[in-house]
DNA sequence: GAACATTAGTAACTGTATGTAAAACTTATG
DNA sequence: CATAAGTTTTACATACAGTTACTAATGTTC
């Protein structure tokens, strides 16, 4: 299972707390955006693809109520923690009943947050599809998704073409032994591997671009004169 | 949606009190289920399938803990209601770690207890049977109604023109497999898919703009070079 | 090691496919 | 017949794949 962070929108107006929570919250390795209030809430949820929304239960323009309301509508699965001040059972009950998942009662424990948190994400994963291993390839500081071409580094992310993740995914595959030209062209390209042309070099020229840190001096990826190219990996996987 | 009746396994060895909640409950429309002890329970979960397990931590024989962790070792979604008499946190925390997807400290108000157990029921249904509604498809934050072409979100709610949701239903309908553009031209227009026309195209990028966060970079509505369009909806990273 | 031959690196160019704003056209409606 | 909504075409921008041409590196021969 890919290791994704995961990303949660905290929707809560008093400063001190969202403070504190944020600070909590990413220290466990939870990505957070923060929001004051309900209808920037809904923007962002619009924008972004979150794993869980942390509610304030009284918020100022749209209430917590409201924005759990809202997120039922079009999407009954989206998880949900609901925050309420009030210890009253009513309250309680109300939030419940607006669709959230759980719900947790100021003043919380730490602790207890983090396992509430923990738990409505591990349900929320059962209908999530999980990602293959076998399509995520990790090296140095990246990984590459073979199947959709996602890269991403600690410089961003960016897609490579389908080609070049063929190329890459085949080199990759082949870890440590050598792949012709010949090879490259067949199982990429289908082409008659007699076929004179540079357009394997070409593509080994622009991954070096993209994951060499010195392209003119590769370390990932190696020329074997005559022979083809090789991928070659000290460490893992 | 179907309604079938929920059982529910009911482990508690207070005679009391098992006794009132059974009266409780089935008066909610439940089917109870009542044993005394965490072996028995087991038991009964091979024999019979429960929609809920409610299970005190203090059990003879074989604790609530242990039971819960052995559900969980082979299946785990099972949904598991823990009922604590202590309310001290260590042990809600040590509930939920053990999988619990919620608990409740006794002494519990019954109307909260309700409310979580229906809860609890309304998440498990989610796996279980999914709204398939005809002409109702979910994904993301929103839903389409291809009837009507309406289409609602958190954003709020727009109508689809007649042939936009031709197009959203022919791709939605083989998602995960390319739909040409010959064969959108053929199924939505009746065009001879000779046809020279960017049109599709043209409504490709319009569903893009409703249905896409960012449109440049499509994770529902993809393009595959020289094929054609394809639906995806596990848009995993 | 000088001269030449072979192989590899890569920038630049070409052709084709796709994205999309805007113009042009069509149809329905009052 | 004017207007608006929906559709389609046009035109241009961008992206991808593949070729060419030149440069650099390596290997071979004398």
């Amino acid at each position: 299972m890919m290791a994704e962070i995961n990303k949660i929108l905290l929707v809560e107006d008093d400063p001190h707390l969202a403070k504190g929570l944020r600070f909590n919250l990413e220290r466990e390795g939870y990505e957070i955006f923060l929001v004051d209030n309900g209808l920037s809430a809904l923007d962002q949820l619009r924008e972004k693809d979150f794993d869980l929304i942390i509610l304030d239960l009284m918020l100022p323009k749209m209430g917590g109520l409201e924005v759990a309301r809202t997120i039922r509508e079009t999407n009954i699965r989206f998880p949900i923690l609901m925050l309420t001040a009030k210890s009253s059972k009513k309250d309680r009950e109300i939030g419940l009943e607006a669709g959230a998942d759980d719900y947790l009662t100021k003043p919380f424990h730490l602790p207890e947050l983090l396992l509430r948190i923990k738990g409505i994400l591990r349900r929320s994963q059962w209908y999530k599809e999980p990602v293959h291993d076998q399509d995520i390839f990790r090296f140095a500081t990246m990984w590459i998704n073979f199947r959709t071409g996602k890269v991403k580094g600690v410089g961003g992310e960016f897609y490579l073409t389908t080609k070049e993740a063929l190329v890459m995914k085949l080199l990759v595959e082949k870890k440590g032994h050598v792949v012709s030209r010949e090879e490259l062209l067949e199982k990429v390209w289908g082409y008659d591997p007699q076929t004179e042309t540079r357009t394997v070099d070409n593509f080994i020229s622009r991954l070096r671009k993209y994951f060499e840190k010195r392209p003119q001096e590769p370390v990932y990826i190696l020329t074997v004169r005559e022979k083809g190219y090789q991928f070659v990996s000290s460490s893992d996987n």
